[in-house]
DNA sequence: CCCTGATTCGC
DNA sequence: GCGAATCAGG
């Protein structure tokens, strides 16, 4: 992937709207998390809270690859002054986002200490800013519905590992079926480098064994006959 | 552990 | 210029 114009902007978009530098990976698609910092460094982009705070210049320099290289080039070496870090003084950004409008009623616009909205921004396909809490024109909340069903999950299914729990590291194998109440998934961390768990790797990956060699098949995940 | 951004340096 | 590797704090 090349930083085209275009990703250059959506880049640019999303380090200044506050996304992290993980999000915005995500959301190009194609690069690393590194790739876009260091792309966004090359811009000029930076000053952003780290939680890195300056190190000493004086002390603890990154030595990194001086044993792969052997004496090539000691070049004089700029511990990196971090001369950065302005101030975003003004606006510290503390509260990550209280996720508005979530209760579907119209709230009063709190008052806010310090008046510092935390910025949300959403970015679609291309880049192009989907909605700033800022802007102009916030979107008309919704009517609320006539009655709020709290999302009480229930007590057994808390714990259990839903859909949207899944992420790169937890198995996803399927437990029960979906459309059942208490349909889930695995959600044990996974074998590295595969979608499942140990245990489940083993059910999903077994031997090509030679024909008529063939054990029966185990139950499948899906499509086989529902055993309970 | 997970996450974050910063920095270095071989390519 | 690019980004993996590495660092270092939360």
């Amino acid at each position: 992937m090349s930083w085209t114009e275009e990703r250059i902007g959506t880049l640019t978009k999303m380090w200044e709207g506050g996304s992290t530098a993980s999000q915005i990976a995500e959301q190009l698609g194609g690069v690393s998390r590194n790739a876009v910092i260091g792309k966004a460094h090359r811009l000029g982009l930076k000053a952003r809270p780290s939680p890195v705070k300056a190190k000493d210049t004086k002390k603890a320099p990154a030595k990194k690859k001086a044993a792969a290289a052997p004496a090539a080039k000691p070049a004089a070496r700029k511990p990196a002054a971090p001369a950065r870090q302005a101030a975003p003084a003004a606006a510290p950004s503390a509260a990550p986002t209280p996720s508005p409008a979530q209760s579907g009623i119209p709230s009063q616009p709190m008052p806010n200490k310090q008046n510092d909205l935390p910025k949300i921004v959403s970015y679609g396909p291309g880049g192009f800013l989907r909605q700033g809490p800022g802007d102009q024109q916030p979107p008309i909340p919704p009517a609320p519905p006539r009655r709020l069903v709290p999302a009480k999950p229930s007590p057994e299914m808390a714990e259990k590992t839903s859909l949207l729990d899944l992420n790169e590291r937890v198995c996803r194998w399927p437990m029960g079926h979906p459309g059942e109440p208490d349909f889930h998934f695995c959600g044990v961390k996974v074998n590295p480098g595969f979608p499942y768990c140990v245990e489940h790797c083993g059910r999903a990956y077994q031997a090509q064994l030679p024909r008529g060699a063939r054990r029966p098949p185990p139950p499948l995940p899906f499509g086989g006959p529902r055993v309970r």
